[in-house]
DNA sequence: ACTCGGTCCTGAAGGC
DNA sequence: TGCCTTCAGGACCGAG
């Protein structure tokens, strides 16, 4: 689901109610998502405070004060909702089980798999409904070292990327260039959408191939790239069927979509007269224009 | 070394 | 109504 604006938008949205709160409880209520979820979080969770809140490319990572890193990644369906617990209405008229008072969380909705309470009694509620997403927690002074980060390709949005680290990384790619774009070693963040979005503002066609993409084009497709991504965020991200902030809005950049999910709708440009096309791409779908996109 | 298709999982939507 | 197929914002893995 969350390609980078999403993350972003999640990171932001998520700062301010856990950077410098501590962790009072951990609760999970399976085993895996996409993988196993490490032994041992739990203890190393609890008591600890959250020192800073981050993002790269589509992970979120939560630095705490032990020096450990959590690690995040919300794979297509993920969610993270935050709630206020001590403003949750008292159950009265729950049974009192054979008197004893036993301090359990239960999942809230279906596919709630992780709940996260904090000492001002904040709760956080991962969802996942696919269960693509992952989770794991590392220490270590070099954050770049964990194996999901280390082969990473530039934040789009630092002066690490530029329409040159992009000519480098794609000249000799015998592959489609949406493919590419998708591609997170060679660049951190996009995922079907934006792709789709870049191209069609990049006026260039999803089935170029990259060595085949000049100078000037590597420099259309770079200022795209920052453009589009900048106004997602600003939008906060885009709501299609699962991605909620974590306040349980919705994002609105699926309102500004030129090619995204309109299939058979006239093209954006005024001066066009084509219709946007869908076809498979390696396995995912591409929408474009094939009178804009050369 | 690079590229592509299959695969994991659940649920919504559409055709018949 | 119900059953079946297709599709969905990701990305790892193994075959070629």
């Amino acid at each position: 689901m969350p390609e980078l604006p999403e993350v972003e938008t999640v990171c932001r949205g998520l700062r301010p109610h856990v950077v410098g709160n501590r962790i009072l409880r951990y609760h999970q209520f399976r085993e895996n998502l996409r993988w196993q979820i490490p032994f041992g979080i739990k203890d190393k969770l609890e008591g600890s405070i959250i020192e800073e809140l981050n993002r790269r490319g589509k992970f979120l990572l939560f630095k705490l004060n032990t020096g450990n890193i959590l690690i995040m990644h919300l794979g297509m369906s993920g969610r993270i909702l935050v709630s206020d617990t001590s403003k949750e209405k008292k159950d009265s008229k729950k049974p009192k089980e054979m008197g004893v008072f036993f301090h359990t969380v239960k999942p809230t909705g279906p596919h709630d798999h992780i709940i996260i309470d904090f000492s001002d009694q904040k709760r956080i509620t991962y969802n996942d409904v696919r269960r693509f997403g992952a989770i794991d927690i590392f220490k270590s002074e070099i954050i770049s070292s964990h194996q999901w980060l280390s082969k990473l390709g530039p934040e789009p949005l630092t002066n690490h990327f530029s329409s040159e680290v992009l000519k480098s990384s794609i000249k000799n790619k015998k592959s489609y260039i949406k493919t590419a774009l998708m591609d997170q070693k060679l660049l951190a963040g996009l995922g079907n959408i934006y792709a789709c979005e870049i191209l069609w503002e990049s006026r260039i066609s999803p089935f170029r191939l990259c060595l085949k993409i000049d100078n000037f084009e590597c420099e259309v497709l770079a200022n795209s790239i920052r453009e589009i991504l900048r106004k997602a965020i600003e939008a906060g991200g885009s709501s299609l069927r699962d991605f909620k902030k974590v306040g349980g809005d919705l994002g609105y950049f699926q309102n500004s979509f030129s090619v995204y999910s309109r299939e058979g709708i006239k093209c954006k440009r005024d001066e066009c007269g084509s219709s946007v096309q869908r076809v498979n791409q390696s396995g995912r779908s591409t929408f474009f224009c094939s009178e804009c996109q050369k």
